[in-house]
DNA sequence: CTAAAAAGTTGAACCAGATTAACTTTTTAG
DNA sequence: CTAAAAAGTTAATCTGGTTCAACTTTTTAG
């Protein structure tokens, strides 16, 4: 296990919970490599998220799309983040949501059944599993908080702030859905911003 | 252990995990039973959440004050639900939410001191925290998904049908805070409903 | 390298929902 | 039981953000 994407997951895991080497390469040889191709999708509507994936590297969005054709971000994933559809994933049902690469990309992908697998051989690894579900808790919470109390303005530059490395890696109307605007306001919002400077 | 607010809890608990009974009176034997008055606070901002919180009967209200002195519902809980500031009770911050309660409650509470105890002591408690952040996790996302892509008036109705038995319990003016509406413009919207049938 | 498609920009008209304010009804605390 | 406070209603006015449409720039697939 000496590539450089276990490498990059190892540390990942091993921030959040103390392992044997023994107990590391256990879980690590449960996980598989895949590249994928800027435009592929991991995840679509109809099919079950059979993975959850550990982006190594590339940038991947999450979306629904709505009646009338409108697509609507729900989360980014870039280095060191995870993204799949987690309510297909837990529940095994047929996914909501698309995930598509947005670059060019390397994951590393567990199955719903090694998952299961893991989280019942070691109280370890359900540990790992059991924070990486309290923290998305947490994330959403605060999530929720912005999205229900501030104005897009404000969002938007909330999200300069946080994550200055995603901005200019995803285009900007999956950005402006994100946010929960149209492209064209955030548009406007941006040449306001660079005017102002 | 027999009364009926414990067996609220160990329903809930043995439909998410299989305990032997022994296994279930010790993870009883850490939550503690506490009456809560109507409008008494259990989190409030500045304090950090030491509880995480099981609703047997009675109802709450979580919610944040912005700087401009509106308040924004963040999540309800009635029985068999629980609430808490997670970012507060998780990471041992301060709160930045209110917890109040709207109706005379009874809650059983579990301290971090007393939930991370469990967690190490039983792979079985373990994976019965697990599996309620993943829930809430999911949760959550189906939540972020409607706010994201459906205007208020359908967002009111979903309400309406997926949670009838809170609708009638919880002030309007939080629920429209919950919903991302001013309160005025509810009341014109459920105007418009009983006018309509 | 090139044509076509996709993404981003700009401005004008518009609207869902906010704000303000005056009022009525319900709840609460003595 | 009662006065005051809190919650909810209604209507007029206003605005942050959308929609539509025409345009420019960038990206993509041969």
């Amino acid at each position: 296990m000496q590539q450089p994407e276990f490498e990059l997951l190892s540390r990942h895991i091993m921030k959040r919970v103390q392992l044997t080497e023994e107990e590391l390469d256990f879980m690590l040889s449960k996980f598989k490599l895949a590249k994928i191709k800027k435009r592929q999708f991991i995840v679509q509507p109809g099919f079950t998220a059979k993975f959850r994936n550990y982006v190594c590297s590339g940038a991947f969005r999450a979306y629904v799309v709505i009646d009338n054709g409108e697509d609507h971000t729900i989360q980014f994933a870039i280095e060191d983040w995870w993204i799949t559809d987690y309510n297909s994933f837990f529940n095994n049902q047929p996914a909501t949501m698309f995930v598509v690469a947005l670059e060019d990309s390397v994951i590393l992908q567990l199955s719903r059944e090694n998952e299961d697998l893991l989280k019942q051989a070691n109280h370890k690894y359900e540990t790992f599993f059991r924070i990486s579900a309290e923290r998305a808790q947490a994330f959403h919470f605060r999530q929720l908080i912005t999205n229900l109390t501030q104005p897009a303005e404000f969002r938007y530059e909330s999200f300069l702030d946080r994550y200055p490395q995603i901005v200019n890696r995803v285009p900007q109307y999956a950005l402006a859905s994100y946010l929960g605007m149209t492209t064209e306001y955030l548009s406007k919002l941006r040449n306001k911003r660079t005017s102002k400077q």
